[in-house]
RNA sequence: GUCCCCAUCGUCUAGAGGCCUAGGACACCACCCUUUCACGGUGGCGACCGGGGUUCGAAUCCCCGUGGGGACGCCA
């Protein structure tokens, strides 16, 4: 029998980054040993679920690259089946009809933790026979074992053993004939071949539940593997609070799908000290059997580091064509500006994110919009200034060719006939070429800038020098 | 309240009784490189939750405590 993992969101809201991680172990585990990996959308809460949400799931997983083998499949659409399994569960008599209200359980359970127990079913339609009838209460509750425990060998957490009387009598089809989670879940894993369950941790306590009822339908239980939760960096619940929690955020906020997926795969798992895994590796040595049994708090910093590293070595083109995708986002237009690849390899030493990268590219895309004011005075009012703009503009006008190198070389000419160091005229044309002492190389802002721009935001820079200092940096105060 | 799970540097983790004076990475600090900012390089700071056992020997095994998390729905 070939291994068969799923991915079983329900669609109440974007791909939450913890459900990324869980959907890429499920992936990676059928990867690894030659299975499937299957999607299903569990939308049998029909107050919650929207389309909208579904597409979101899909979007997400498309970007990180974990499309499944089969799927997606959508439980609503399943909904015969899950009545003739309850049915044939109600007459081999594993299933009761029940009728209490709201109100008789709330208060049934009020009772119950008023004595210190735990609140629950307590099963008072189990024997009592009440049959068919329609009603705006009746629900089909699974008559669960009583007594001894169930047991089962998790694959992260190891042996675990739960009593049958901690678990009550759960409620299978609700009034309207749906489904409830733990129902359609083992319906569904039966009927698609899922050998091996993959999910949160707060899945835990449905497992005996689950288990039980894979007994009562005769049907082999698959192996279970429940992953720690991913906390926020403060050690609390992974929330909106904390900043980015739907996946396809992370795409707005400029990071690539690889870094985001090595830093998910070292979250909970590792491999002795290696940090950067290719989409191979990871898919060749993750191992199910290897992960964390503890909860793990998401750090900003090393993904933004993780992230940095695959700007660096990623293939600039690729890389650009996602730059371009930002630039767009921030009404720039590409027609205006050098190729979007030229600017990954001018900037990806420099930030995190694509997005910062896209921000700082502006200066070669549309016209400067912000003047550094101590820049200004620091550089361009500086004694010979000037001078070296003139200097440096007339050297460029005839440069042959527009090349980095040649322009370096310009720098140094001009540096070397004055006797000043380099600095003394890259800053200026820093400032000339971007309204900031703070860009990358000299020849690069340049280079990409274009000649005819250049020579232009150097005749500006010039005219800007002039112009009356304000009040605050007027006394010599540079620094 | 009841049940379940977890516990190594600030964070992610290595560690399967002696290889541990506890290793790596991110972050942080210092220095080097340098036309700015970065990148990079070198070095530094920094942890086995507490208490009992078991053992010649425990970060590793057991128990208790403490702390954290999860679950207890006609949500999933």
């Amino acid at each position: 029998m070939t291994l068969r993992t799923r991915f079983a969101p329900s669609p109440t809201g974007f791909l939450h980054i913890g459900g990324a991680r869980t959907a890429l172990y499920c992936w990676l585990e059928a990867r690894h040993r030659g299975g499937q990996f299957i999607l299903r959308i569990e939308d049998t809460d029909r107050e919650r679920s929207t389309d909208a949400a579904v597409q979101a799931i899909l979007d997400g997983m498309h970007w990180l690259g974990l499309d499944p083998d089969e799927g997606p499949f959508y439980q609503t659409q399943r909904m015969d089946r899950y009545r003739e399994v309850a049915q044939q569960l109600h007459d081999a008599g594993k299933a009761y009809w029940a009728y209490e209200s709201k109100e008789e359980l709330d208060a049934m359970r009020a009772a119950l933790k008023a004595r210190g127990e735990k609140p629950r079913y307590d099963g008072r339609a189990r024997d009592a026979n009440l049959g068919y009838r329609d009603d705006p209460n009746r629900v089909l509750r699974f008559r669960n074992p009583q007594s001894g425990s169930v047991v089962f060998e998790d694959k992260i957490k190891g042996r675990v053993e739960w009593a049958n009387a901690e678990l009550d009598d759960f409620v299978m089809l609700r009034p309207d004939g749906f489904p409830t989670y733990n129902f359609a879940v083992v319906v569904d894993d039966v009927d698609m071949g899922i050998t091996e369950v993959i999910r949160g941790d707060d899945h835990v306590n449905n497992t005996p539940r689950q288990i039980n009822l894979y007994a009562a339908l005769g049907k082999p239980e698959p192996t279970f593997a429940h992953l720690p939760m991913i906390l926020g960096p403060d050690g609390q619940k992974l929330s909106k609070r904390h900043g980015a929690v739907g996946v396809m955020q992370y795409r707005e906020d400029g990071y690539l799908p690889h870094a985001l997926l090595n830093y998910l795969v070292r979250l909970g798992w590792s491999h002795g000290d290696q940090e950067i895994f290719s989409i191979e590796e990871m898919i060749d040595l993750f191992d199910i059997a290897n992960v964390n049994r503890s909860a793990a708090r998401f750090d900003f910093a090393k993904l933004g580091w993780l992230n940095q590293h695959y700007l660096k070595e990623g293939d600039p083109q690729a890389i650009g064509r996602e730059l371009a995708w930002h630039l767009r986002r921030l009404g720039l237009e590409l027609g205006k500006g050098p190729d979007p690849a030229e600017v990954v390899v001018a900037l990806r030493e420099r930030v995190q994110t694509l997005k910062a990268m896209a921000e700082q590219a502006r200066i070669w895309y549309a016209p400067i919009e912000k003047w550094d004011d101590k820049a200004v005075a620091k550089h361009l009012r500086a004694d010979g200034a000037a001078d070296v703009l003139r200097a440096m503009q007339a050297k460029l006008a005839a440069l042959t060719p527009w090349q980095p190198d040649a322009i370096h070389a310009l720098v140094a000419e001009v540096a070397a006939e004055r006797g000043i160091g380099m600095g003394k005229v890259a800053q200026p044309l820093r400032v000339a070429m971007t309204g900031s002492a703070v860009s990358p190389s000299i020849e690069d802002t340049v280079y990409l800038a274009g000649r005819e721009v250049a020579l232009r935001r150097i005749d500006d820079a010039i005219a800007r020098a002039d112009e009356a200092l304000p009040p605050s940096l007027a006394k010599g105060g540079t620094e």
